[in-house]
DNA sequence: TCTGGGGTCCTAGGACCC
DNA sequence: TCTGGGGTCCTAGGACCC
């Protein structure tokens, strides 16, 4: 009997977030990502990308490419992450096991298009894309096909705002005149191999035998593409697990070339993954440092614990004596903190003696402030505020002293721009979440919760 | 003014144990 | 007393995904 697997994808998912909670940007060419120089491009409006702009760009060239109608928004994670669960629960309710990949894209294969035909699957894909508009206000392609990978071509052909469904009997014609970078698992690495021995579509890849291919990606990818392009994909759908790793990561408007500003700089990086090590519950064995240096290259060095921990102090201090000197390595632009060999932990340690020991030779130190500053106090575009008469709104441009504030939430439409001075006390910092909630359900949480620190966690 | 941040999986070598 | 083979764990690097 015929499976149908389907790719359920956001179109366009962070751009798409920042319209839909605030209004005024709708239809206009929208860029989420880095402001710094070394920022790039996370999510880009379709208004942006007739323009060129597109994600993974650096934000300078996608800036250029937009020209003065660019709207440049840092991104709120917590904002995205609260939108993709809404929209994750509603395809759960038509599609109960769900492989979610991301926030904005996941495999499902509901039981009751086992044999369907190609049109009721097709209705299948409209019924839940409507549903997923009607219920979060967002759009969402949806892809089908035989497995998962023609699944996910399917809804790259849906996009935007779509259903492709992939029929049996187009699928090899289909698959075969595709070129090879659009296949799942081969990028540019494997695609100029490729390319270098005249390889171009995934009928020449098919084409192959299998100790060909396996000369050239390797027997163990090899072997999986080589099925992948002749269309045989019987992977199943599962759920995932809980992350196998838990990172933080973070690259400097400058490099850093001496070992004490490593030393400082690690620290809030640590701090950061730590906080999502405890939101996940776990401990962690092995403590990852990764630095990467002004060339691009990526470093890492590593060490793990006898036993697993959720001690900060353990954690940092093993990641701060794994930092290597830029004296001997070279400038640094990148700093990340990784924790890996997650388990279920009790707080009290088995080997007391032992956290002693690690807590003693941990030479962390309240030194000085960290190279890179903290936020800086003032107001930033984009940043989340409320008014005692005018409500929630959003910074929408700031400097000389005066701020302009765009009232709106996804409930209230295109809102007004009022200006004011930058020490308005009536001005005040405010949930990023209460833009997609404002205002049915602020009051109730206003009351109970503080506001959120981290929105930029993600 | 080149190239973020959060992940997964694979490879390969060495240590260590039986 | 000069040389095996298998299994597991650890480390480092890299390709690839969104």
């Amino acid at each position: 009997m015929d499976r149908w697997v389907l790719h359920f994808d956001m179109d366009a998912f962070f751009a798409s977030v920042e319209q839909l909670t605030r209004p005024t940007l709708r239809g206009r060419p929208v860029l989420v990502g880095g402001l710094g120089g070394r920022g790039v491009v996370a999510g880009a409006s379709y208004e942006a990308r007739v323009f060129g702009a597109r994600s993974a760009m650096p934000m300078h060239q996608a800036r250029r490419m937009v020209g003065a109608a660019a709207v440049v928004l840092p991104p709120r994670g917590a904002v995205y992450g609260m939108a993709s669960g809404r929209v994750l629960d509603t395809v759960r309710e038509v599609v109960p096991v769900l492989e979610q990949l991301s926030f904005d894209e996941a495999f499902g294969e509901p039981v009751e298009l086992a044999g369907a035909d190609a049109d009721a699957v097709e209705r299948f894909c409209e019924r839940l894309r409507a549903r997923v508009r009607e219920q979060t206000g967002l759009v969402a392609s949806v892809g089908a096909g035989s497995g998962k990978q023609l699944a996910k071509i399917a809804s790259g052909l849906a996009k935007p705002d779509g259903v492709r469904v992939i029929r049996r009997a187009e699928e090899r014609a289909l698959l075969a005149a595709l070129p090879v970078r659009k296949l799942w698992g081969i990028g540019p690495v494997a695609e100029e191999r490729l390319h270098r021995l005249g390889i171009d579509t995934v009928g020449a890849l098919a084409a192959l035998t299998d100790s060909e291919v396996a000369d050239v990606l390797g027997s163990t990818v090899g072997a999986a593409l080589h099925l992948l392009a002749r269309g045989i994909d019987d992977r199943p759908v599962a759920e995932r697990a809980g992350a196998k790793q838990i990172s933080a990561e973070s690259t400097f408007a400058e490099d850093l070339t001496t070992l004490d500003q490593l030393r400082d700089a690690i620290v809030p990086i640590g701090e950061h993954a730590h906080r999502r090590l405890q939101r996940d519950g776990r401990g962690a064995r092995t403590v990852t440092v990764k630095l990467k240096k002004s060339d691009m290259s990526t470093l890492t060095r590593s060490a793990t614990l006898p036993y697993a921990t959720v001690e900060e102090a353990t954690l940092i201090g093993t990641a701060r004596r794994l930092l290597l000197d830029p004296m001997d390595i070279g400038p640094i632009r990148l700093v990340g903190v990784g924790f890996s060999g997650l388990s279920d932990v009790r707080q009290e340690s088995l080997f007391p003696d032992l956290d002693q020991a690690l807590e003693a030779s941990d030479d962390r130190q309240a030194g000085p402030a960290p190279v890179i500053a903290p936020a800086p106090t003032g107001w930033r575009v984009g940043d989340d505020v409320v008014h005692d008469r005018f409500g929630h709104g959003w910074v929408q441009g700031a400097g000389h002293g005066v701020m302009s504030v765009r009232f709106e939430t996804r409930a209230s439409g295109p809102g007004v721009m009022r200006t004011f001075p930058v020490d308005d006390a009536e001005i005040r910092r405010a949930d990023p979440l209460d833009s997609l909630d404002w205002p049915e359900f602020v009051a109730a949480r206003a009351a109970s919760a503080p506001v959120g620190e981290d929105a930029g966690d993600g």
